[in-house]
DNA sequence: TTGTAGGCGTTATCAA
DNA sequence: TTGATAACGCCTACAA
């Protein structure tokens, strides 16, 4: 197009970068020589003198390897991919941040992408995740209806589940996932609310599709059942968010679902719904802890001080982040690898939002 | 391992995909035909029965284009990322929520990655988006002290900064921005607070390096001075976090920072720092409200629950995340467009945490 | 220790 | 409209 301008600065920053090619001219070897310098991994094959001149030229020309063009060779990208169903749900953050540390060690780099909870957009993610080279994946938004899993074994990639299964049977043993023991969780909030003399509770329950829905609304009415009570009423919520809790507890107080005498007390699936619950409470003239005792499942930030502070049960959204990315790098090291399912216990956590049932009606 | 399955099933998963060329030689064609029939913008130059033909030997085979090798010729990804400080502040997640649905419209993929406030990592960040091609790069990230914007440049990465600006100078005409009007929302604060009757006001500043704490900082003492009020005492906090707010609400109770006669209100430059404060006036013994008024700033989401529900500065989230999402589409398609400075106007949300003055002690 | 050649899977540019 | 050929930038046997 244009004559190269004489000037003695480095080629005029054209938007094209420096290749292997370029250096290789500059410093006067051959271009493999040059891949052996830079590389770390081929260092030692390339004498000191030529590694140094060669990794001059190249600090001086700028040049960054092509991840794109390495990995279509090599197949590998050192980059993980965090699939979640939704980022706005704040417990998702703090384990991305505990995987994120353990990766990053690693020299891995970590992706985020957000399904919003739809099978369709979390297959597109994960194509194009696998077409761009993801060395593994750290699934979130595990979920009935969902493909995710066959298309990872379709385009070989390794993955790991975190704090949600799959539905049994969905090929639950070929993926190594890392949850929370939800009915063992679940539990604690019952017996903590029969501790406190209630006998009249309901659950609020999450999406049937995840596992986390699911596992907390039977390990809900067993426990229940070891107490000898029998559930006031169970009410699925929509979603994990806040207008879906509002929604269901509106429900659950104007009668409008099936329901034994009025609760004193509603053990819900999942801090995001008590927010909704909290609202609907509010709109319904009932006081939290005072008329109806309150709890909910993973001590999410921001929950102690909501009022009254919520009972909840506290997840170890760490231990989860960081056992999740360890095994993801070990199948990834050695795809032989028997899987595993690790389950985390949780632990109660009493705050303002529980208490003794109220005397009479 | 095992004899092959005597099944018909499509020819053993292994762990080697379809290629063009196998779908050509299937289907009797030359690999540049199957290339135009597959891609949706090149259909039309191939016979109607030739692309159905192709298309069909390709879903047999369950063909999918490999991203990385399209992108190394075409220097394209569909795949834009976004930088962001800190996952775990809830005001992100709103904003990136409309991020995506913009560019999802388009047919782009939307990566997140985490800087975690540390100029290194948003580095390494970049340079690994930059050489897996991404078409654009949204930066919720800028701060004093990083080369972000001249690594963007050197890769030729379009860009776009949103929420926070670049420091004044740092090339920050080169580039487009989306933020909110943070000198403007700190005086509706001020005005507020003026307003209960508050004399004695003091401000929680965030960390100087980014640009909303900077802006809020000068725009509550400039609002101040309109009102003629001099500020009881100004204290940085180190980080939009919690913690920091803590501490640094503490130093201001404890009269560990220079401040004149006790303040009735404080201005806090962000929603984060609000719980911290929350943290440290309980463990003062002190009221929020009743003893000191306490403004925050984003109205982040569930801040309206805590007690007593903030009052606050509400940012327009969904809009920032669309117009940014918006511009760098523009930009991407026309580079040499001029760039654009949008700011943002926020709104006063009174809730509960600030009253009238106490009358004296 | 270094150079040569070929290929990773796709697309752009020719020519037919 | 289709086919042949040559990149894109890097890596890696293999040969020297």
């Amino acid at each position: 197009m244009q004559p190269p301008a004489p000037s003695p600065a480095p080629a005029r920053a054209t938007p094209t970068r420096a290749t292997i090619a370029d250096v290789a001219r500059e410093a006067g070897v051959h271009a493999s020589t040059v891949s052996r310098a830079l590389n770390p991994a081929t260092r030692g094959m390339v004498t000191a003198a030529v590694a140094q001149r060669v990794t001059e030229v190249a600090d001086r020309l700028g040049w960054r390897p092509s991840a794109v063009a390495a990995g279509l060779r090599t197949r590998k990208s050192r980059t993980i991919g965090i699939l979640v169903p939704d980022l706005i749900n704040p417990i998702f953050p703090p384990i991305l941040h505990a995987v994120e540390t353990v990766l990053a060690a690693q020299g891995y780099v970590t992706l985020v992408a957000n399904t919003d909870n739809d099978a369709a957009r979390e297959s597109l993610l994960i194509e194009r995740m696998a077409t761009h080279l993801v060395d593994g994946l750290i699934l979130a938004s595990a979920a009935a209806g969902t493909d995710a899993l066959s298309l990872c074994a379709r385009f070989g990639i390794p993955a790991v589940l975190i704090n949600r299964r799959m539905p049994e049977g969905a090929g639950c043993a070929a993926v190594s996932a890392v949850t929370n023991d939800d009915t063992h969780g679940i539990g604690l909030a019952v017996d903590h609310l029969v501790a406190l003399g209630h006998r009249r509770i309901a659950h609020l329950a999450g999406p049937q599709g995840v596992s986390t829905a699911r596992d907390r609304r039977a390990g809900f009415l067993e426990r229940m059942r070891h107490h000898g009570l029998a559930p006031v009423a169970v009410v699925d919520a929509a979603a994990y968010t806040r207008d879906a809790g509002r929604v269901a507890m509106t429900a659950l107080l104007e009668g409008l679902v099936p329901t034994g005498p009025a609760c004193t007390a509603v053990a819900v699936a999942n801090d995001m719904l008590c927010l909704g619950v909290y609202d609907a409470m509010e709109a319904a003239g009932r006081r939290v802890a005072d008329d109806i005792s309150v709890t909910g499942f993973n001590d999410m930030p921001f929950v102690d001080r909501i009022h009254p502070a919520l009972t909840t049960i506290r997840i170890q959204h760490d231990a989860m982040g960081r056992q999740a990315a360890c095994i993801l790098l070990a199948e990834m090291a050695e795809p032989g690898l028997a899987r595993q399912s690790i389950r985390l216990v949780p632990e109660l956590v009493i705050r303002a939002s529980t208490a003794p049932p109220a005397k009479g009606p």
